[in-house]
DNA sequence: CTAGGGTTAG
């Protein structure tokens, strides 16, 4: 494109060939779409006929720069139109969920192509109406493999794995790389990471190439495992194959390499991209900041903004203001939440209000995070409330922690969590009484608290342990592992805080056996089975208490290790007795 | 002309 629009500048190409050609790239750049304009005006000024190409490339550029209304004015204008130019017109109506007008323009086709049944395939897709769109598939004559590809990402997109199982393996070696992608996406959006991953081993052994989709999508599945071995093979790859790293696939690597604790490597791979969007310098940003280092993430917000090539957008300031939360920057956050829109002019969402009381709240000023609900321009969620309870917690205001839980039942009295916390400000406060009130409230409205479960990578297998569950087949060795360990934890001067006693109350009523922390039965089995000098990476879905927090200081010292747990919200990276997020989060 | 990819508050 860069190019082409060079050539453009400089002069002003004449011929038919050349302007459909510039036309056609422009249709594919999305940053095109004052070019693309200019070059529409140059054509009807300089008098040229168009013919079919020419007016299917118009047609098709204002199509996929969202231009619909120019799209249909042009499309009104052709005195014939082929199938191509039906085509695209169809897929510009359906792109812009005019469903019907695309199915009529469908149905007065007297010649359809493969194109023509897949597009309106899509179309359906697009609005979710998955029968319409099977009636389509089903009835094609031609089908290829695009129609087998479209139809089965219908499915993965509406959730529907099953159905879109069963035409998968109905395709036998009809697949390709395109089919395998999407399968392997479609699970990664029902979060099933493992599947993802071993469907890819699959396609290696259907000997189908890999493509730079399919290791975009494999690095997040490893990015949300904490597959840190998986994906450093997965980069080898990239290279080995001379896979073309452009700015998803190193977004993606990015990505990759800050959620597995790679700080550094993360860095290499933004530092040697020969270009870099808005999501690039937005992951370098938000790694730093779930790192806890909020002075490299301003930092790199700085050098955004004097390289003057990307604006920031609503999600950089996400990235940045919980880069100040984690990091305790009050005033640097405070001053970035008031900028961005008074300089950037971007409005404030609720996930950076939410920032705001978390940053507020954390750093002990509860009245100042309250008055920011107050004074916020869209209702509190969820989100903010639990800011908000946490900051209750920090300072023992039992009264306020009361006032907000009520507040969260009344968004989703089903949500556990809830519970679960103020319970445990009643039991720091050694209110008994009201810990059991708490836990028959729960049981009344059949809330449930999600299970906390951690995962390791070892040996490249991805290992799951999810509390109270005692399948794994090691599982009895760790406990003893465990019990063992705690001795000597405890000459070495830990002591376990027993105000998060009652974190799992449903716990309770469980082995005591099974009651230790998944993140804790994680790293135990780590400490078991590896030997190297690398250090331990650990992903937890919920936040890790106090007291687990404390005994991984001490495990880290005592078996000289590194110990980096990734829980819901940050990075803890142990080392020798000490925490990197020095006990603030 | 039609199928597959990235960042987001607790």
């Amino acid at each position: 494109m860069g190019l082409y629009r060079r050539m453009f500048c400089q002069k002003i190409p004449r011929d038919r060939e050349t302007l459909t050609r510039l036309l056609r790239s422009c249709a594919r750049d999305v940053t095109s779409i004052g070019v693309g304009e200019s070059l529409h005006c140059r054509i009807l000024k300089s008098g040229l006929v168009a013919d079919l190409f020419m007016q299917t490339g118009l047609l098709d550029f204002y199509a996929k720069r969202g231009v619909l209304v120019s799209a249909e004015k042009v499309f009104e204008e052709m005195p014939d139109r082929d199938v191509v130019a039906c085509n695209a017109m169809i897929a510009a109506l359906g792109g812009h969920g005019r469903t019907e007008d695309a199915r009529k323009l469908f149905d007065e086709m007297s010649l359809k192509s493969s194109a023509s049944w897949n597009t309106m395939t899509t179309c359906y897709c697009k609005q979710g109406d998955l029968s319409l769109a099977r009636a389509i598939f089903d009835s094609n004559p031609v089908k290829d493999v695009v129609s087998w590809n479209a139809m089965i990402d219908g499915y993965c997109k509406a959730g529907q794995l099953g159905m879109a199982e069963e035409l998968f393996g109905r395709m036998g070696s009809a697949r390709n790389s395109v089919t395998w992608n999407t399968m392997i996406t479609g699970h990664l959006q029902q979060r099933e990471f493992g599947v993802a991953i071993s469907l890819f081993r699959e396609m290696q052994m259907e000997d189908v190439k890999p493509t730079e989709v399919t290791m975009v999508s494999l690095l997040s599945a490893c990015a949300h495992l904490g597959a840190l071995s998986t994906g450093k093979w997965i980069h080898a790859y990239i290279c080995s194959h001379h896979l073309n790293v452009d700015v998803v696939l190193g977004n993606a690597l990015i990505d990759f390499y800050f959620k597995c604790g790679s700080i550094d490597a993360a860095l290499d791979v933004f530092h040697s991209m020969p270009s870099k969007n808005v999501f690039c310098w937005n992951s370098i940003i938000s790694g730093f900041g779930m790192q806890g280092y909020g002075h490299k993430a301003i930092q790199a917000f700085t050098e955004m903004e004097k390289q003057n090539a990307f604006k920031p957008d609503g999600i950089t300031f996400v990235g940045l203001l919980s880069a100040c939360s984690h990091s305790g920057l009050v005033a640097e956050g405070k001053r970035y939440f008031y900028r961005m829109r008074a300089v950037y002019g971007i409005v404030p969402q609720i996930e950076h209000y939410g920032c705001m009381v978390d940053l507020l709240g954390r750093a002990g000023l509860l009245r100042e995070a309250l008055s920011f609900v107050e004074i916020m321009e869209v209702r509190p969620n969820c989100v903010v409330w639990g800011s908000l309870l946490r900051a209750c917690k920090i300072h023992n205001n039992i009264e306020a922690s009361e006032q907000v839980t009520e507040q969260m039942m009344r968004l989703d009295p089903r949500d556990g969590g809830n519970y679960v916390f103020l319970s445990n400000a009643y039991a720091s406060a050694r209110r008994w009484g009201d810990v059991e009130v708490c836990r028959r409230v729960m049981t009344a409205n059949r809330a449930r608290k999600v299970p906390g479960c951690s995962s390791i990578e070892v040996d490249n297998v991805v290992h799951e342990f999810v509390v109270g569950d005692a399948s794994h087949a090691e599982f009895g060795n760790i406990c003893s592992f465990l019990a063992e360990m705690e001795v000597e934890l405890r000459s070495l001067g830990y002591r376990p805080v027993t105000a998060c006693v009652l974190h799992d109350i449903e716990e309770e009523e469980k082995e005591k056996a099974v009651m230790y922390h998944s993140e804790r039965i994680a790293i135990a089995f780590g400490l078991m089975r590896t030997r190297s000098t690398e250090p331990i990476l650990v992903v937890k879905n919920l936040r890790v208490c106090v007291d687990c927090h404390e005994a991984t200081k001490f495990m880290a010292k005592m078996f000289q290790r590194e110990i980096i747990v990734r829980d819901r919200s940050r990075f803890h990276h142990f080392r020798d007795g000490a925490c990197s997020c020095r006990d603030y989060w």
